[in-house]
DNA sequence: CTAGGTGCAAATTCTTTGCAGAATA
DNA sequence: TATTCTGCAAAGAATTTGCACCTAG
């Protein structure tokens, strides 16, 4: 888990202003082990400042978003918008279908895949998403006790 | 283009009724070179009868997802979820980030790193979501006159 | 002090649902 | 005829916005 500090940091370099919500939003991100919807967010800042707004979370994910300090994720499954910390370290997840648990992997396998398409097609790639479903270890061993 | 015909055939098998509403959604699809929100084709059908509704739209493309007719995809760009005819072809997408228009690509770059997956950690994998993101040919002409 | 941030309530947008009548197999 | 489908209007969920007040820089 990246230092809270060094996220902070990051904040002030943005120019924009360095709120108290803000900074427990990327708290909160940062030790979460999984991407949260804006409400996941709000109920947790809600626990200790129960005057926080939904919009305020709102209008505070695009502002981050947009100074890249967080990610952006939408899945397949499940309707709403998530939100991670931005650790610029290229990555992509794998979605548990059973449980809807996040894990996250290292190392990309497209990069050059990106390459031959820019050569063959003549688009020029900026970024790609990349997601993988199935099923966690622990759900097929539940799925077999099933049947 | 695969013929319609052929598409209404796979309709008949599945046992779902076969409604006008129902036929005239997989002929848009079928002649759209991208995917449609629903509320694309409502418009679109609207034009030829304008007693349709909007929820008949929904429930259809729900039943037609669950007969593997047609295919739900979630863009990262854009807040509403769209469809595709299912031509039972493994692809994946570009999207330009200029035009949003969104091109098809034939093959895919990870099945093999699927199963390096599933030996390295033991997560089933039963499918993938891979997009594109970047700047077709039209596009990146367009950008440089502006600069 | 001033630009930018916030809470609240209301508005929007996308999608779903209940129900009574209509169409398909 | 029995089941499934449909239109309409209303409800719901997620997200956005207007406005008056507040706060960080």
């Amino acid at each position: 888990m990246e230092d809270l500090q060094d996220i902070l940091v990051r904040l002030k370099s943005t120019g924009i202003k360095n709120t108290k919500h803000r900074i427990r939003i990327l708290e909160f991100l940062n030790q979460s082990h999984q991407p949260r919807s804006a409400d996941e967010i709000y109920e947790s800042l809600r626990q200790e400042d129960s005057s926080i707004s939904l919009s305020t979370v709102y209008r505070a994910m695009d502002i981050l978003v947009a100074n890249e300090l967080v990610n952006k994720v939408n899945f397949e499954n499940g309707t709403k918008t998530s939100f991670e910390i931005n650790r610029h370290i290229h990555h992509h997840f794998v979605v548990c279908l059973g449980c809807n648990k996040v894990f996250s992997i290292e190392g990309c396998p497209i990069h050059e895949y990106e390459h031959e398409l820019e050569k063959k097609t003549g688009f020029k790639v900026v970024g790609h998403k990349l997601e993988l479903y199935g099923y966690c270890k622990a759900c097929q061993r539940q799925q077999k006790h099933k049947n």
